[in-house]
DNA sequence: GACTTAACTGAACGGTCGGTTAATTCTTGT
DNA sequence: ACAAGAATTAACCGACCGTTCAGTTAAGTC
């Protein structure tokens, strides 16, 4: 029973052994991190690491779970809440901005975990983006029988959605390279607004 | 000089090289293809592939830059042909449409190489993305001149378009599990539609 | 102070990795 | 027929991989 209580200055290892491996995982994906790398960068010991985890797998499947499960959640918490369904979409991308805007290291490793299309993805999407999907799907389908979005296939603006977040977010790293003198970030404010452009039956004056 | 030319049951395994390769690659990823299976897949042994390529990343690359050059060179061809900015927006999407349909390997092998932020994505990202990036900037830059294309920042739309399409092909993929009745393909010959729709300064009747 | 428990370590395991070597087979020009 | 060189192979290497394990430390319970 007995569980040691960490003294102030004890460091707290499982934390950061999540954090750096969610870092690494990230950057590099599931092959390219070697277990090794994640005890140096934490400074433990590999052993410690399936002291608190089963596998190498089960590591990378935590991380996977509680990021989508935090995203995913506030998504929810937003289409269940008041407001109209422009308010709603417009909170949901500010929801995934600041959801990189805090975490870049875990919005990246779900990306990764997306374009694998391992199992780890699919149950994955079974269980947590099918929620995000489904709550957006009715937020879509309310504006268009409401008359203010588009009457288009319902099920497929989500998709819209999300992915003109995901590559203006992935485009805004690269971009340097492309385009020196990008302003990225004044695009990321605008980018609600050209997704409700989008969706709209009829333009704004 | 003599190059042997192939008999015609010879099984020239230079190229089936290139192609289980190019799916192996795509589907694991770099770190997660072993060129021993590219062996087997192909019928041949680790010490042809070297005779072939001087390493595991030679080949990589060459495939990436390959698959690039050929929708990078097809873009531009669109941008430097006859039309106006609706036609050609229009043909760019139908391009990556097309190459992801008869390719849909090699269009994941560089979706994925973009994740990474390799110095291989990087110079990708310089050597031919940025080409594509200065054509399809031209294009919108002429349709907002023109009148026709909402005075959106130049530099993003061409990734705003990409986006919206990279997206929809990946959504596309994993979509059977999230709403088992979605209709993807109807979806995806609406895409051009949808993003002149974005563009558009005024809605169309 | 005996006992339990969680935190943590160093060293090793079997297996796979990317890459090399030297030799053999095949193809072709002469 | 044969030399030359390209195509192809079996065998091998050192390094690193994920994982295990026996054992130490330190704190909480009785």
């Amino acid at each position: 029973m007995a569980r040691p209580v960490k003294t102030v200055d004890s460091p707290d290892y499982r934390a950061k052994i999540d954090q750096v491996a969610e870092s690494l995982f990230a950057e590099r994906g599931f092959d390219g991190t070697p277990i090794r790398e994640i005890a140096e960068q934490t400074g433990v010991t590999k052993a410690l690491i399936y002291h608190y985890y089963q596998s190498k797998e089960a590591l990378y499947l935590s991380l996977l779970e509680k990021e989508a499960a935090t995203v995913v959640t506030r998504i929810e918490a937003v289409a269940a809440g008041e407001g109209d369904p422009e308010q709603k979409i417009r909170a949901i991308v500010q929801v995934l901005l600041d959801h990189h805007r805090i975490n870049p290291q875990g919005f990246r490793l779900v990306q990764r975990a997306i374009d694998d299309h391992s199992p780890a993805a699919h149950t994955l999407a079974e269980r947590w983006f099918s929620r995000a999907h489904v709550a957006m799907e009715a937020i879509t389908t309310e504006g268009i029988d409401r008359g203010i979005f588009k009457p288009l296939p319902p099920d497929a603006t989500p998709f819209v959605i999300v992915g003109i977040i995901i590559h203006a977010l992935r485009a805004n790293q690269l971009m340097d390279r492309i385009t020196p003198g990008f302003s990225g970030p004044e695009v990321l404010n605008q980018l609600a607004d050209l997704i409700l452009a989008l969706l709209a039956r009829k333009k704004k004056h």
